[in-house]
DNA sequence: ACTTGACTTAGAGTCAACTCAAAGATTTAG
DNA sequence: CTAAATCTTTGAGTTGACTCTAAGTCAAGT
């Protein structure tokens, strides 16, 4: 009725490594049932947790948070305030994240327009190094001053 | 004419520690001018170099390729053209990273708006361990499959 | 029955990017 | 002039997240 998988047939599904699934048992992100030989089988929500776990794992979430978070989940539903408040924290940051990498592309781009500035300049003069041109404020001196 | 500072002081200006500093150097990110007992001596440019490289650091550029940048620029105007196309390319790799995040976004708010949900219905419930919800798809066993 | 391949574990190795330590020379403040 | 602070170098240690190895057990096909 359920369904379960071996070790390499989760790894293939969740494209996650088996090294990487079997570390992630040892740091406690996944408890996996085993056969009566020891051998993981991995059911549907286990691979619902590999892929929920990636996603926290891939907005920056590191390892230790992520297990903690999985041991309130464990802990039972008294827990799901803290666990809601913790994604929602986690969104937090994620959103925090990303509106600076936007600034960082903005400072990219004004870079990346200077280059351009020069190499039109560079057009004009077609001579490779300008001799005359040091009281330019676009002078070679200050090309990577940010 | 042209301010100069110690480490210690290029360390505080630029919140990049001294050992990194060093560490950068020996890297090939840096090269920075000595006094005749070799203590290191960085200008205004350095300064902006190291802004520079802690931009492209924060927007996932390797170090390797941040050191292929410098050489670039060490080998003079000839290589502008290069340049500019690499910062385009990083541009390119920042804009695929932030809509990367914005899709994890979406998945995370999948997931706390089902947390919202569960929490609604166990105010509705007051129970805490609902027994005959076996059959609900909201049930605990697919609670973290994504 | 036997070989091939998958599974297990504990523990070692890798990688990027620092981060620190030790030993010793130099600079600066009083 | 000397003590404290700073500087240098080489090389080792740290952290996070894997990634792999070795030694051995288990299972499936012919």
């Amino acid at each position: 009725m359920v369904n379960t998988y071996s070790i390499q047939q989760a790894s293939t599904i969740t494209q996650v490594s088996k090294h990487t699934l079997r570390y992630y048992e040892r740091e406690g992100l996944l408890t996996i049932a085993r056969t009566a030989s020891g051998h993981r089988r991995y059911t549907d929500d286990d691979l619902g947790w590999v892929r929920f776990i990636m996603l926290l794992k891939r907005t920056n979430m590191p390892l230790p948070e992520i297990a903690r978070f999985v041991r309130l989940e464990k802990d039972g539903h008294d827990t799901i305030n803290k666990r809601r408040t913790m994604l929602e924290e986690h969104r937090i940051a994620l959103t925090a994240h990303i509106a600076q990498l936007h600034t960082y592309m903005d400072a990219l781009d004004t870079k990346i327009d200077y280059y351009s500035d020069v190499n039109n300049e560079l057009l004009d003069c077609v001579q490779d190094k300008v001799i005359e041109s040091n009281t330019s404020t676009n002078g070679k001196r200050n090309e990577e001053a940010v």
